[in-house]
DNA sequence: TTCTGTGAGTAAGCATTACTTACTCAATTG
DNA sequence: CAATTGAGTAAGTAATGCTTACTCACAGAA
């Protein structure tokens, strides 16, 4: 009998928990089904009564966490006027939430792309959403004059979120500090004033 | 008995050509020996006389490519004067490079990173070497006044490396086809010139 | 020529792992 | 109280990565 997802009993939590505790240790493939199970104190068919599969489960757990990331961000942005300011708000808030939630940001980062399944997921979705309000930001700016008219938006996505992405790489992979603040602010400083003399 | 890598026997390169053929088509869990070894008309057996084990093939397959890849990058560097042309070489050439080599940005930007073995092989010497020769580039261009001197180098070099890992992304994941020429020149002016009016 | 060592390649098995099936038990609900 | 449903379990299965013990071909030394 497979679960319909009305309710959250506390097998389904411990099973969570306990797989965010061992993402937090090493990498997906060679966390064990065994493992999770033991680490919950649950049985392992257990997890299948919860989740299609061991990918499923991922997914899930990625997903608890985007909620957050995406009330943050969103709630910061609406405090910000101009359009530069709310992006320096996005690389800010961005930055941070990857700091300080290494699970959240190794999942997104390293683990899901590689697989298609992911881009149907619900998890997906929510970083469609993330994207697409750079976009309309970056759109905004444009119009009202704030960012060069000759700027194509897709590509100073791409540059913002690049960067983003990439500066927390160190941090995730190596667990080298990121000094939030010296790093959202270089950012910000290189994509908006440029680096050239 | 195990391989000491003298000689390169036409069974170890079938399985090579093999698993890059597969990798063309799928993610790296879903590839499964014995598919390797099928495709490649060898016996299961034979990969592990070549290769320590699944994920070795990997980062040898991967290594090969790094190769070609340097060895491009370095050639046009050498062409060019200035800093900013440098570095504008360096964003064309590698988003080529992706963009060509469909296989080699897959394993890079999706498949290995997060297995921790990688960062002790061969392969990923490579990717340092690649990262500091950007890096080195920059800081000639702080010290001969082409590239603002309060630029923080490590920073600059994110947000390039950056930019271009995620312009290539989505070609990786969704086949979509990229204007290298019109991406690398809006890369290199939002970077170099600022998106602020 | 014969002997010997070595590298290429094989066949069959082993241990682990993700996942399934058929079940129990307790709590609701009509 | 009977019936149903959901939480949880125990024991298995198929498949997959990897190992072991082997054969065969052949190059060079004696």
């Amino acid at each position: 009998m497979k679960h319909k997802g009305k309710t959250n009993p506390p097998g389904r939590i411990k099973i969570m928990k306990s797989f965010s505790q061992l993402m937090a240790q090493k990498d997906f493939h060679s966390i064990t089904t065994a493992e999770i199970a033991g680490n919950a104190q649950v049985t392992e068919g257990l997890i299948y009564k919860y989740f299609k599969d061991k990918k499923d489960l991922l997914y899930q757990v990625l997903n608890e966490h985007f909620f957050e990331f995406m009330a943050k961000i969103e709630n910061r942005i609406a405090n910000e006027i101009t359009c530069i300011e709310q992006l320096e708000v996005v690389i800010f808030s961005s930055l941070e939430s990857y700091a300080d939630n290494r699970i959240f940001s190794k999942i997104l980062l390293l683990e899901v792309r590689n697989s298609p399944e992911f881009f149907n997921s619900c998890a997906y979705e929510m970083a469609r959403k993330y994207s697409r309000t750079i976009l309309e930001i970056i759109e905004k700016g444009i119009k009202n004059g704030e960012i060069k008219p000759d700027i194509d938006p897709y590509i100073l996505r791409k540059v913002i979120i690049g960067a983003i992405e990439h500066a927390c790489l160190g941090e995730i992979i190596f667990g080298k500090e990121l000094d939030i603040d010296n790093v959202s602010t270089g950012i910000s400083n290189i994509v908006f004033n440029g680096a050239k003399v």
